[in-house]
DNA sequence: GCTTGATATGAATATCAATTCATTTTCATA
DNA sequence: TATGAAAATGAATTGATATTCATATCAAGC
């Protein structure tokens, strides 16, 4: 219910002083939660405010209590779930001592997170890849953070001898990062029937070792 | 200039009849390029008739003379574009013979294609990835037919012994779509000052042969 | 150069939805 | 229970723009 808890008492963004003073009412939590259901039906340009405001049980009116406007909503939403992804991602990565084990459990833990809120990976998946994106400095923020965990993890294992040496890791970001991405995207396109987190192992399996039989490419 | 004229006496959609007649005049291309000019800039929803008028160097009116609304613009372009890529995408495959220089070809030529023109894919990027997307049958097309063209090609590398017999190939397809699908991304939203197509070897090298050193894992 | 049907125009219309604000309700305090 | 400030309301305002349509232009045959 109270998944947004974590924002209470303090709004990291400097522009939100409208709701500063209120952020501890329930409100603002009901409406930033109604407000991604309802974007993630419908996407952002389709949703009305009318539509949010009737889906958290507040008037029109209200959300401009604790919203500078429509657009405001969700680049609260991104800020705050940035911060919530990121720090289970990390504490992800810790638990395994392995570069090749904190990768699989990165990437299980991000399949896992995404199917666990739909609504958050479809926002995700269609604003950050648009150009003109709401919430570009959270969506930045975010790539740079998944950035710096692959990077961390590639030179963990480039020291342990177990990734290859020879390798751009600012490519290799964008390898995994797509491979999840995708595999993301596919899944909500379908009837999201099957297991998204099965999908890891397999994965993990490609990013390592690549579709190629073992001694013969070696140039 | 003329890039749509392949277009040129054969609407394939069934409800394309308010066009039939007039496709011959290059005002429908003329209107069709200014609008996905417009759309790249400012995405589908920011943008109006108007400017795509304006862009096209006709009347508002005019634009419903060659299409039913706005999104029927969107379709019409899918529809071209799907078929005259993957035209091209055929034709690449077909000049190698190996599979592993197949699977070089395509990516090559996806990038080389997508950094000509960028316009199609800021609106690739967009649409593909959205949940209520508009020219969903194009864009389920388009993908269908990226993974025909990658499972032929898996599977004939399998033939030949140069790529693993143990893989899935529905993820397969995920894995290396999904890595072009980033690299386009990323460059999109940088500068765009390197050339996107120089990323090719590099990719393919990783799909390949993954990011872990060659003789440790085989379980 | 007149006629006619096909094209093109762009101002007017119609719709929709974000935002505002005058009014009402709530509720802590005395 | 009275009071007033804070919070909430939702109808009215405002702005925007997709679409229509009465009118104008064009071009080809006569």
């Amino acid at each position: 219910m109270n998944e947004y808890s974590f924002m209470i008492g303090r709004t990291t963004l400097p522009e939100g002083d409208v709701i500063t003073a209120k952020v501890k009412n329930d409100k603002y939590h009901r409406i930033l939660e109604a407000a991604v259901t309802v974007f993630a039906k419908a996407g952002f340009h389709e949703s009305t405010i009318s539509q949010i405001a009737k889906a958290a049980g507040v008037a029109d009116g209200t959300i401009y209590l604790y919203f500078k406007n429509k657009d405001d909503i969700l680049v609260h939403f991104f800020n705050f779930k940035t911060r919530q992804v990121f720090a289970c991602f990390h504490e992800e990565v810790d638990h395994a001592h392995k570069a090749v084990d904190k990768l699989r459990n990165l990437i299980k833990r991000h399949l896992e997170e995404f199917q666990k809120d739909r609504h958050m990976a479809v926002l995700y998946q269609a604003e950050t890849h648009r150009i003109n994106r709401l919430a570009e400095e959270q969506i930045r923020e975010m790539h740079k953070m998944y950035l710096d965990l692959i990077a961390e993890i590639v030179e963990q294992g480039q020291v342990e001898g177990a990734i290859r040496r020879d390798i751009y890791v600012g490519l290799v970001k964008r390898y995994i990062l797509g491979g999840v991405d995708e595999v993301i995207n596919t899944w909500l396109h379908s009837e999201r029937k099957y297991d998204l987190t099965s999908m890891a192992d397999p994965l993990v399996d490609l990013f390592i070792r690549g579709i190629g039989t073992q001694p013969a490419a070696h140039s």
